[in-house]
DNA sequence: GTATCAATCACCAAATCAGGTGATTTTAAC
DNA sequence: GTTAAAATCACCTGATTTGGTGATTGATAC
């Protein structure tokens, strides 16, 4: 099976480039040439190739923002982000915005055929450099732990009603138990969380991943 | 220059086989085996491998507890985490924990010493299918766009007090304003949000990243 | 078998909040 | 110079929450 691949980049001639290298691949083809997200999102319609190589720095709509428009359009496409730089912030939105890779421009051509296969098989390849950013992601993301803090699976229950929007006489209605337990329950969460407030109760619960 | 590979891991032919496997390979050594994150903790003193392979499901001390407790000792140590599935979950809070990387059990040995070369050179090898899983977390992270959501500054700031658990009381201090005033602009959050409470607003503040 | 803990329910008082109406002032936009 | 939006303040009423005290039941642990 032929695999279709699109480009949107701005630089005329990686952009020949790398149109020639695919087209002249055996078993990949390359038919959606743009030289911006204005120019890819204008005039891809219905059919999207199965995987659209992305410039990240792109004038107009960044490659960011064009990802996150066409993914929302054509869910099957795998997007790949190629990039010059190794920034953290605009890796970390494009992965939010959808991409199933993330390339360095300086990729040879050899291993970038191979990445744009292994996307068509469900992986998501990564230069290395951007894995271990891509990790280190993670790291700085991860939830403060709350020490010494153990709620019962009743309490915790009830923190994700509090943090649902409910009220005592939902909660009450809902699990089948009287208003004045549910109180009970939100006095023993408050204690054991060192709050004082719903609102303070669901802040604490979101932020540290308690729910 | 040779490579000091360590294993935590509790299936003693597992733990036979690979560390057999890297110490009759040139170029790669083990000398820390252990049976589980208790033992590693006690054991690995002053001269820590360069890599350990940490198996994610030990009983006692799981391996993402014992990554995060290794890696605050020794952060210059790459952790590679092994596992036989792939739950999100688990692969979302083992690099929060700290491991550079993510292999399945049924990764040939071939592969496994190609990834352990890997990450010494900074890269951060995972096994397709993990890869994938790792950037799909990041569009589970990515904050749901609340759409057509204009909060005015003032009402942002408001916003941001509500969420570090404030009461009107608090707020008006802090702002130099009146409760009234501080009621009227939430009246206005409330509205603008679809919201009927404090925590309900907290809530959604939180999770569609609006503070 | 006793102690502890989780879960349940009850009652109470003071504080707080939610929702409503209405008004003034300042600033920015046209 | 009028309009519009943002920010400010006030008053009101009913609903809800918070923070106490205290009690019962069932399960678990030692």
């Amino acid at each position: 099976m032929t695999i279709s691949v699109g480009i949107v980049e701005d630089d005329p001639s990686i952009r020949e480039g790398v149109s020639t290298l695919i087209n002249t691949t055996p078993g990949f083809q390359c038919k959606h040439v743009f030289d911006s997200c204005e120019e890819a999102i204008a005039k891809m319609t219905s059919a999207p190739p199965d995987v659209l190589l992305m410039d990240i720095n792109l004038g107009g709509i960044s490659g960011i923002e064009g990802t996150h428009a066409l993914k929302t359009r054509f869910p099957k496409m795998d997007v790949l982000m190629l990039t010059v730089y190794e920034e953290n912030d605009k890796i970390f939105r494009s992965l939010c915005a959808g991409a199933s890779g993330y390339l360095l421009k300086k990729t040879p051509p050899e291993d970038l055929l191979k990445a744009i296969r292994e996307t068509t098989m469900g992986g998501a390849p990564m230069s290395a450099s951007i894995a271990r950013k891509v990790l280190s992601i993670f790291q700085t993301v991860a939830p403060p732990p709350l020490p010494e803090v153990e709620l019962t699976s009743r309490e915790k229950e009830i923190l994700e009603h509090l943090v649902a929007g409910s009220n005592y006489k939902m909660i009450a209605r809902d699990l089948f138990i009287s208003i004045d337990t549910v109180g009970s329950h939100v006095k023993n969460i408050y204690q054991k969380l060192q709050v004082h407030s719903k609102s303070e109760a669901v802040a604490k619960a979101l932020k540290h991943k308690l729910v």
